[in-house]
DNA sequence: TAGATTGTTAATCGATTAACAATC
DNA sequence: TAGATTGTTAATCGATTAACAATC
């Protein structure tokens, strides 16, 4: 992969989606793709599979296509660290701890390795596996473990706060699901996940004669 | 609102987001806002704001800038239907109730209204305030109460499925969490929510040096 | 009035789609 | 070989940003 190549934020999702989809063929035993069957699989076109793939200098042939387990290869080697990546999950409300029994199913890739809340009942204990802390100790917990990657699963009203703590800890990208615009330096990644936005847009459409 | 106007899909998102903004300022008793100081509040700039709101036909003027119960109010009338939108959550699981407890905030226009699970514990009675089917009653309680918009909570094998039968009762728009492709009609609207992709793009941003 | 903001149109930017010679 | 698919470049499309006369 060319060091300074740009790389879109839709490409970058899409990989993710290819890569999901060919796993998933890996275990039914497929060995090759065509990208117009991959484009069908996951939504897409021929055209645009082969213009993502380029990015990951992975060729296929005419003749064969991809070859699944190598092109999986590929992907990995792309979008995940070789030693994984440390999660923390911030806030253990209903949400959060759908999304700690979500990601527990994962492979090992990306992992939350640490939870935490206001709320005393929900800290110092472990919660769907995962050692549950005070928010008091968010700072130290990131910094001791490395964590670059957060999930902000609390009121709007915490988020900006839970936010700059951890991004001060080191905290490099976040996904968030509280209903606000965070401000972050230019060195942190967010990526909003709005559902009451999401289900608006979707009630629109609906409504529309089309 | 011109009739065919062609309105981009992320338009709407952030009229979505101005709406929920301008409430909070509302509350707060604010009355005018510019288009810059809701850039501001929102995370974009003041010229794609200025553009967004031609869409309503809804004016502001140099001195002022917008009046945000006026604005509110167009806000509404574009998105909303007068009599409110029934929505049907299919999948009672982590992730349903969670999203269930979410929505059972929000205010009247959108309220999820029948809930559907396979598992016979969490059906023929109330999670949530919310009536909860079996999933065998899906079509009938959907055309019953005029249900258009659904929200998918179900594993993954079987999205495509509970899709099909939700698309024949009448569903036109679909907040779908489970991470696959959905096959649907051309009339009808699908949102992913795809939380595995959002969470590789988010540690493949945090990982890069930036 | 002078200055700032508006609605609206034009220019720019980036992403998707189409095209095509090279390859199996 | 003939036919289908590939990598890659060019054309198209759509969304964002900039510009500016009109307005308060």
């Amino acid at each position: 992969m060319p060091e300074n190549a740009k790389i879109s934020e839709k490409t970058i999702e899409r990989l993710s989606i290819y890569r999901r989809y060919l796993s998933d063929q890996q275990t039914k035993g497929v060995t090759n793709i065509f990208s117009h069957q991959l484009a069908v699989g996951v939504g897409t076109t021929a055209a645009q599979v082969r213009q993502d793939l380029t990015v990951l200098g992975f060729t296929g042939t005419p003749s064969k296509g991809y070859d699944i387990n190598g092109l999986n290869q590929s992907l990995k080697d792309f979008l995940d660290t070789p030693e994984g990546t440390n999660v923390a999950l911030i806030g253990v409300g209903n949400l959060g701890r759908a999304l700690l029994a979500y990601f527990s199913v994962q492979r090992a890739a990306l992992k939350i390795t640490a939870a935490f809340d206001v709320d005393l009942r929900r800290t110092n204990r472990l919660i769907g596996g995962v050692p549950a802390y005070h928010m008091k100790d968010i700072g130290g917990v990131i910094r001791e473990q490395g964590i670059t990657v957060a999930i902000i699963a609390v009121p709007e009203m915490e988020a900006q706060k839970v936010a700059d703590i951890a991004i001060e800890a080191g905290v490099k990208g976040i996904l968030n699901f509280a209903p606000v615009a965070l401000r972050v330096p230019g060195d942190v990644f967010v990526e909003n996940m709005d559902m009451t936005m999401a289900m608006e847009k979707v009630a629109y459409y609906a409504q529309q004669p089309k």
